[in-house]
DNA sequence: ATCGGCTCGCGCAA
DNA sequence: TGCGCGAAGCCGAT
């Protein structure tokens, strides 16, 4: 039986004799998907059906179609690793408020599921869901090895708060996952085959920026990559991993993103590999720590995307040098085009929007820059926002919102010693980029003319 | 190359 | 109430 510390309830409804019905959003994936497994022992405890069903909203945040092609492909392969297990699974397009409340009646929904997730867009779709329907409606974290809502009743001041308590609570949810069975109820009634194609023209977004070539999208290419991963780099990862002309990290994040793979997986594969210890530490520290440590970021902060959402501190030192003269100011044309005085600066933002994923260390340099270039803490914060929402696969994310916050607002980080703009925020300079890895070389792997 | 000081506030020990 | 210490640093002194 699953834990059901992973479960909590949106609505108590009144629980009918129809099919369970997993909504899938956030975790786009068969295997390992604590919530498809609690909606299948739910259905096999009732003996009814079970389906899944994923709604595709025309836009969201600043995403393109270089994140909805990726979704989309991802999306397929789970319809047909769902087929194998005899569980039927449905794409539906526009308002999930609407939508899943509609689906419910039209197939006399006897329970439904949805994965966690505590941004606000799925917040609102989960709330006029429960709003629309009458049956048990459940939430599964699905995303964190400890259930947000139980590694902490609170939002945490910093990863060494945090640390503790998801190292007490780990050796209860860091487990093996069951296997999903086929399911051995058939659906009755209607379900029509998907046609994709179809879905894809209710897409409202930039078509302009592109797919990506380097990543292949869905769940066994993600498996793929975790074990190129641990087989070839993750012994190096502690050397290598702040050094942006190495490639010492995972690239897991677009799959962990999109729910294509599970942390929990990830973990427990390097914890039973036998790669460098160290390395090994060092990579759960921030696969698990500072990953759920985002999440409990937004989850317990209305504010995780604006300046409100900043420490006391912060706030208070930010205000007191609003008023200081900036050497160079851009524009969001500017950052977009990577056309500031900065060469490393350029070749990073050049990182994002080719490759669609920056490297880690100089997403921190980046931010910083984006506080110290505009005329504005809530100016930067927009810059960074849309620019990571929009270029960035693994954008639109917790993750994201928590980093932005860490550069620009102090969110996880303490006092520095006070200089002009910053104040009290955490400086990052060219020179210190220069003392830690070859600088010149990061600007020629991503110029200009390296083209895409 | 390495070191100390810069600085805030949480959590825990007392 | 005091104390230790924290995601990735910077800077100047040695």
């Amino acid at each position: 039986m699953i834990n059901r510390k992973r479960v909590r309830v949106l609505k108590t409804g009144k629980k009918k004799a129809g099919p369970v019905v997993y909504w899938m959003s956030r975790d786009q994936r068969v295997r390992d998907n604590w919530a498809l497994l609690f909606a299948q022992e739910l259905a096999l405890r009732e003996k009814v059906s079970l389906g899944v069903v994923f709604c595709v909203a025309p836009k969201f945040l600043d995403a393109t179609m270089r994140h909805y092609g990726f979704m989309l492909r991802g999306l397929q392969e789970v319809e047909e690793s769902l087929r194998e297990k005899h569980i039927p699974f449905s794409a539906l397009s526009g308002a999930a408020g609407v939508q899943i409340p509609a689906l419910v009646k039209r197939h006399g929904v006897g329970t439904l599921i949805t994965d966690f997730e505590p941004l606000r867009i799925k917040g609102q779709w989960k709330k006029a869901v429960a709003r629309a329907i009458d049956i048990p409606f459940y939430e599964v974290d699905s995303r964190n090895i400890v259930p947000c809502w139980i590694a902490s009743p609170k939002r945490e001041y910093g990863a060494y708060t945090l640390r503790p308590k998801i190292r007490r609570a780990l050796p209860e949810f860091l487990e093996d996952f069951p296997t999903l069975q086929t399911h051995p109820i058939t659906w009755k009634g209607k379900w029509g085959k998907i046609n994709w194609s179809e879905v894809k023209k209710t897409i409202r977004v930039d078509q302009g920026i592109s797919e990506v070539g380097w990543i292949e999208p869905g769940e066994n290419a993600a498996r793929k990559a975790l074990r190129e991963f641990i087989r070839k780099k993750l012994s190096s990862y502690q050397q290598g991993r702040n050094d942006p002309t190495k490639d010492a990290q995972s690239n897991l994040s677009p799959y962990l993103h999109f729910g294509h793979l599970s942390a929990q997986r990830v973990a427990l594969e390097v914890t039973k590999g036998d790669a460098d210890e160290e390395s090994r530490e060092a990579f759960l520290e921030e696969l698990i720590v500072r990953r759920e440590l985002s999440d409990n970021f937004c989850f317990y902060n209305d504010h995780y995307d604006s300046f409100e959402g900043f420490p006391e501190w912060a706030k208070k030192t930010l205000n007191d040098h609003r008023r200081d003269p900036r050497e160079y100011l851009y524009s969001l044309e500017d950052f977009e085009h990577a056309n500031t005085h900065d060469q490393l600066w350029n070749a990073a933002q050049r990182e994002m929007t080719r490759k669609g994923k920056m490297h880690g260390y100089m997403r921190m340099y980046w931010g910083k820059k984006l506080l110290e270039w505009t005329k504005s803490p809530e100016e930067a914060i927009r810059t960074a926002l849309y620019l990571n929402d929009r270029y960035e696969l693994d954008g639109r994310e917790t993750n994201g919102y928590a980093g932005i916050a860490w550069c620009i607002g102090g969110v996880h980080d303490r006092a520095w010693p006070e200089r002009p703009i910053f104040g009290k925020i955490r400086y990052m300079s060219y020179n210190g980029c220069k003392s830690k890895f070859d600088v010149m070389a990061y600007i020629k792997g991503n110029s200009p003319q390296q083209g895409g």
